[in-house]
DNA sequence: GCTGATGTTCCATTATTTGGAACTTAATTT
DNA sequence: AAATTAAGTTCCAAATAATGGAACATCAGC
């Protein structure tokens, strides 16, 4: 998860909020401690500091839980994410399209994180997905954004991932997903066949600016009973158009060959 | 906007993130240079230990803007939030009962953020709002807020606001603000008659938790055409309700008298 | 009032950050 | 095309901040 060095004054708070920030639950000292390998003394003002900063909250119980400031910085960076911006439009025509969910992602290391959400029905549930990293290995935009990737670039990517089986078809080794992704690169959509989750199937299309910037995708999700592989098999073409799209209007925003 | 101290190694970092992300466009190393008032060197590493964190990029173009990191941080602090949990809920029975959209913010510092909104018709505008420090002299939620503070800490606080008028009904001096805030702590609620965005009014009910670590409020906001002083003043029940069940689940989740 | 668990403070040592200057690269002008 | 200026990057001795072990609090339960 840690996505750089582990060194110097910042790397070390950031593991920490990182640790905060993934419990599942607010965090005593006590917890923080057995898990961020840290000397007390040294925890305590790391603690102390990120509490001063707003990015760590400091409960009555002495409980750790992360701070309303991220939430601050995140608004803003959502807000003005220029792929998102541009892709805005385009999510909403599928959405209308199709009936179900749609997604815009980007990858970031190795994970996908969610930029934004478009559902039909329904008091939103905001914020849910959206900046969620998932795995790239077994959600459909994230097998998307993969097969954009250069064959040595990608070999490196597949050499460090580890393979958690969240159902019974997650992929499990380098081996299949590269298979997959080779096909993918052919196709130029990819399938999510319960993977993630069990239940939930997406047909996903790669999306990527010039600049090499953004490597993404988006992607329709939705129940398995309602979306039969026949269906989704139909819906790549209109995913793959809405994806053209985003990127013709990144292309004119940023302006051609940067 | 800064909120803590600015010495010590991450705090000099936060507020080149705060200056970044609060930026209208991402900038380059000279804009930052010329309002950071850092030497060149050191604020050319100090960028660089940001961005190799995840919290800035850098575009082809040498322009910071903020990092996709900051995003997966302020999801888990968001999904989290025990305010927010309790209080969905409730904001949706109140958002159901007026028609108009709803808000939960929190004040931290001398501004409000915005932990929730619910919206009734139309594909939202996910996390439009949500996250966004807004001023807590001309909202409703903000005022609301206020109101519940000591007298000391009020005095404190107003002393250190400036005052910016957004319309021509924004408050403009301590003074008239202090004078609303007593009329606002006596009737329990408060209203937004134009102060922040012409055209929007709103009407809210201070929220708290009892240990305090919750000062904030809900409001019924919408736009003045539709919404009557007089429509305001009904809805001001329902929306204390509101507030009361929010602080009685607060009650219940958090245990009594902590 | 003792005991163990938890949380906080202290300060000499150690590691990181600092910032001025030198250096490289890109853009603009002559 | 050469010269000039601006923009961005690297270096390293000096200044500063972080470290971590131990001593010091605090508190619940016995």
């Amino acid at each position: 998860m840690a996505q750089a060095r582990e060194t110097g004054t910042l790397g070390k708070l950031m593991v920490l909020l990182d640790l905060v920030t993934h419990a599942d639950t607010p965090l005593r000292f006590t917890d923080i401690l057995a898990r961020a390998g840290q000397p007390r003394g040294t925890l305590h003002r790391q603690l102390s500091h990120l509490v001063e900063e707003g990015l760590l909250e400091l409960d009555g119980d002495g409980r750790y839980a992360p701070g309303l400031r991220l939430l601050d910085f995140a608004a803003r960076s959502w807000a003005r994410n220029e792929f998102r911006l541009v892709a805005e439009p385009h999510l909403s025509e599928l959405q209308q399209a199709t009936g179900e969910t749609v997604h815009l992602g980007v990858l970031r290391g190795q994970s996908i994180i969610y930029l934004d959400k478009v559902e039909g029905r329904q008091p939103v549930r905001m914020y849910s997905q959206i900046g969620n990293a998932s795995p790239c290995y077994c959600t459909g935009v994230g097998k998307a954004a993969l097969s954009l990737l250069s064959r040595e670039t990608l070999v490196d990517l597949l050499a460090g991932l580890s393979f958690t089986s969240f159902t019974a078809s997650t992929h499990a080794s380098a081996e299949t997903l590269a298979a997959e992704i080779r096909e993918i690169a052919e196709q130029g959509y990819a399938f999510d066949r319960e993977e993630h989750e069990a239940g939930i199937r997406c047909v996903a299309a790669p999306v990527w600016s010039e600049d090499r910037t953004f490597i993404g995708g988006i992607s329709v999700t939705g129940p398995a009973y309602r979306l039969s592989m026949e269906l989704l098999r139909q819906w790549a073409v209109p995913v793959q158009l809405a994806a053209a799209r985003i990127m013709e209007g990144m292309r004119v925003r940023l302006g051609p060959r940067r």
